[in-house]
DNA sequence: ACCTTCCGGTGTATCGATGCACTGACACTA
DNA sequence: TAGTGTCAGTGCATCGATACACCGGAAGGT
């Protein structure tokens, strides 16, 4: 199929294919200028470009990355994914992209046929709390890097996370609204069985302590610990807790949701029930997707700097690569922000009667 | 590093390589069921996976699709490429994703890169008119399936192309408003240099032709031509399209948008401009994204059955290649779906003014 | 008894790039 | 002049799986 090979191209500029294949791999230094210049042309002549596979088998190492995703379905994770292309592109880098659908059996399924694939490095967006399915891959050799789920004490030592400060994003949501004077607040998520969901409701909880409320006394949603959550339904579970949560007495002010799909979800089940986001409550969301901004009303968010993140994770697996095996990883827990919209605002008159009857 | 190879096995087995060989591609009547059993043992035993690189080497082939979208940040394609992954797992085969961003350059990169890796079946979601670019690598054998663009008539005779009908999606979308009373539309689009989206435009126009309306009386946005459309810019555009379309004397009274984003772009335009989208204004989008359920209204739009189309897709490339490389690829249009929400209503009393001014 | 066919395999060249061990030519040094 | 180094390359085994030519033995036909 007229393959060009790097004998042809040797043939052609009258050198050995060892020569080619040093310059080809940078060592540049092994050679004449004049005779880098004449492979140099005949590359370009004959438009030659190494064949990929037979790099592989020899040297064993891929120029690919892997990216695992619970779904690129969720516009969270597809501007992730984006973001992580960009960067991998920018470092000479291919992505291979998996969606896991969140399910733990297809992640380590996944995560061996990258590795077979030859694929050393890769970023997991997971958030199980164990990476044990994935341990006999790593001590093979994967350089994993986890986002969006903190470092936890019995990780494989070589295993990077990159993150968010989880808790101080549940801590920034829950105290902006406190700030509006809101007294009852509810956090809305599915299933908490994850690392990070749990960081952000427990900086949600110290936010109410740190103002004296008892977390206790909120109103808590009993779906949260048995729905499964998924991403496409991440929005179903938002609107289903909202009609639960605030059809009954004792319905809060605000609202903290996991994440902004989640929030979305919020929005449309008060709208179901005739009330008004950043009127009647006020509501949070986490991640700052591209439709937060467009929503009617905007979305108050906590922002997940995703560019950065994408970039300092693909830095972190080439360095990794580098570095030799027995060295740590590290754990990067980066800032999040809090962007205040229209959907938050100081509780209506309906609060103050739930702030005296508290 | 603990590699297992098909020389192991075949040592364990009691056999030669070759019969493993034979094993693994499914040549099992060339040996004893016995022999087969003892090699089964073998595998399973010591763990043995086919290394990727040696055999994509030795016959060129992989058990791999590339798939290039504008962009996995953009819901649409995000919920794309996830079904696409999912058609492609089922039948056995991986998935490269690549982002264009829309640009030809990156695209014809992308393209190359992918034939370079091996992968011979590629999904291409291009709008672009020509796929000049590409044809030298589809004459190596390439087999590509384009998404969202209908086959042109200088394409490469091999290329599959896989679409909704788009002037039809078109068509519903203004022939639903005309039902509904509406008599001043507008056609809201970023760029109009490419195939889908003037077969889109094509489709408004023969609904309004239909009915008897004039398309040249209708306002039009002077943008529309100039603005170069991405995928996150795709909001803005509907934005300010609707600041300059509704802040004129001949405002519309409804608006069909190229697609969601782009629709929800324009809800938001009209929300700066105290127009409520549903009853002010009427807004159509096109792709029927998660998120067009979630907003507030409800957005109609016009669906593509996206899961369809993908499985299609996979079905296609696997099928292009078995079937010798002379045989003619084909066109699949599908029927896009008319989906009523609350963003679509009979025009308001303004309404009335206009159609008489008209 | 001889030839053919089929069965159940085996031996080996091959895919293309790599990198180590090696070499010939030349320069410098003591 | 022998000894030591450096420079600019070359030769070749190698990675693991595959395909194809080949082969011994048994069965079947005449």
């Amino acid at each position: 199929m007229g393959q060009v090979t790097i004998q042809q191209v040797a043939r052609a500029a009258g050198v050995s294919p060892s020569t080619v294949s040093n310059l080809l791999n940078g060592r540049i230094e092994r050679m004449l200028p004049a005779t880098k210049d004449r492979i140099d042309a005949a590359i370009a002549e004959l438009g030659y470009r190494p064949n990929r596979a037979a790099r592989q088998l020899r040297t064993g190492r891929t120029r690919t990355l892997g990216l695992v995703v619970p779904s690129v379905g969720n516009p969270f994770w597809g501007a992730f994914a984006r973001e992580l292309e960009s960067a991998a592109l920018a470092q000479g880098y291919n992505l291979l992209l998996c969606n896991s659908e969140r399910d733990p059996e297809r992640e380590r399924r996944y995560v061996e046929e990258l590795w077979e694939d030859g694929v050393r490095g890769m970023v997991l967006c997971t958030s199980l709390p164990s990476l044990a399915h994935l341990a006999p891959t790593i001590e093979r050799g994967l350089h994993l890097v986890t986002f969006d789920r903190p470092a936890q004490p019995d990780d494989p030592a070589s295993v990077v996370s990159i993150s968010i400060n989880n808790p101080m994003g549940g801590y920034l949501a829950a105290s902006h609204l406190i700030e509006l004077g809101h007294r009852r607040l509810a956090f809305i998520s599915g299933s908490l069985r994850s690392v990070n969901r749990t960081a952000r409701y427990r900086g949600f909880c110290s936010a109410l302590e740190a103002a004296g409320i008892d977390v206790d006394d909120m109103p808590s949603w009993p779906g949260m610990d048995a729905v499964p959550f998924g991403d496409v339904e991440a929005a179903e579970v938002g609107r289903r807790a909202a009609h639960e949560l605030f059809s009954r007495a004792d319905r809060p002010t605000a609202v903290v949701a996991i994440n902004d799909m989640t929030a979305l979800g919020v929005c449309r089940g008060l709208r179901d029930l005739d009330l008004r986001v950043g009127k009647d409550v006020s509501v949070v969301g986490f991640d700052d997707i591209v439709l937060a901004d467009l929503y009617d009303p905007p979305l108050t968010t906590i922002r997940q700097p995703i560019a950065e993140m994408a970039r300092l994770a693909v830095e972190e697996i080439i360095a990794s690569e580098t570095r030799s095996d027995t060295e740590a990883g590290r754990s990067v827990l980066l800032r999040p922000e809090l962007v205040v919209r229209a959907s938050t605002a100081p509780p209506a008159a309906a609060g103050t009667e739930a702030e005296i009857s508290a």
